[in-house]
DNA sequence: GTGGTTTAATAACGGTCGTTACGGAAAGGC
DNA sequence: GCCTTTCCGTAACGACCGTTATTAAACCAC
């Protein structure tokens, strides 16, 4: 019973996703989101909750749409595939859709008002997962012998979030693929080899 | 002749930095940096324009009084010491003040509305000539045979901007000076070989 | 001391922020 | 048919944004 919902709201979501992308959370208004969305303001309230939920559900979106490439990667037989299939990965992302370059994760809430905390410390935790996911990776790969006993799974880990973190500052300042997949390159120049092989990929 | 200005511009600039720094360009307003500087809103505008000429007078002073460490570095007799010093004095910078971690550069304007745009630019112009910088010393360094024929000058400042970049982000993420020590360990592990020494420092 | 000049502080400007009452429109149950 | 429920859209909310007109206070020259 009662009244259907007009728009679409998978489509208002992903709208609404390219100008958080774009924007970070606080450079996004209200009116920026309607103009996108196509939806006025009361009827986003309605569906979503307000501006901070509305992003988490962007946030949680951005991962099941955009980085599933990272579960991808940890499941890749050596460290060194997994590091590299998660570097071009990320110059992917941040360069495939020129309308919103660099990543949400990292434009969402760098620095901002005390308003956007909350948002920011999100950020912050989902990165640290995904740190964390790759320090185990890592781990395992050490013990498999895929990493040398030198290697230091932590540093390895905050390295390459590290280098990604630095990629997509960079491709928000407009870097091409070319230039990053170069930074890409450089970083796994550095990348320890394991007892199989010396040469890598 | 006329009234004396009886607040200290200079102590004004560096309070105004510290919230900048914090917050970024938009999330700084106003009444943060009447707080800050205990300078009321009309003196700070008669004493250096609106808040986006405050802002470039602030990052001018973040220039001199902070990034000094890149003509320093730029000085060095190597590649490796020139990458080296700038990794480990960017970490120093970032995590020194607790109260203001990570890069002014990086936290000023990432992503915002469209009104910050062209301060977004001059962060992205100002990041773009410390580049070249870099990639001009590796490419003297290349022809000096301080980096192999084979290294990539371009590339290599592109990545060292990328690790710095990333460790910026980190370090407002609350990582601790040592967890990025070992990024910048990593880092320079990659870091290529000269003809004059194989191991390096 | 007086006049002219610059600064300081109060208070307000128009605009936009995120958020929400409110009234009318569309749907299902009966 | 009507009633209830849900949603849409207009319009407005108070708060804060960056910015400024205005008036009082402090200084120098004469």
């Amino acid at each position: 019973m009662g009244r259907h919902r007009e728009f679409d709201v998978e489509k208002a979501l992903d709208a609404a996703l390219c100008v958080f992308w774009r924007k970070g959370y606080e450079g996004a208004s209200y009116t920026d989101l309607t103009e996108a969305t196509g939806v006025e303001r009361p009827a986003l309230y309605s569906a979503f909750g307000n501006k901070e939920a509305l992003f988490r559900r962007v946030l949680n979106r951005y991962y099941e749409r955009y980085f599933d490439y990272l579960p991808e990667a940890l499941d890749l037989p050596t460290a060194r595939e997994v590091a590299a299939h998660i570097l071009y990965s990320a110059v992917d992302l941040n360069t495939r859709y020129p309308d919103r370059t660099g990543c949400l994760v990292i434009n969402g809430a760098l620095a901002g008002s005390d308003e956007a905390e909350p948002v920011r410390q999100t950020l912050i935790d989902a990165r640290a997962v995904a740190e964390a996911q790759l320090r185990e990776r890592f781990e395992r790969a050490k013990a498999e012998g895929d990493l040398p006993e030198t290697a230091k799974p932590d540093a390895l880990a905050a390295f390459l979030m590290a280098v990604t973190h630095g990629m997509a500052v960079q491709a928000k300042a407009g870097f091409s693929r070319d230039r990053l997949e170069a930074v890409v390159e450089q970083a796994l120049s550095a990348w320890p080899a394991g007892r199989t092989s010396i040469s890598g990929t």
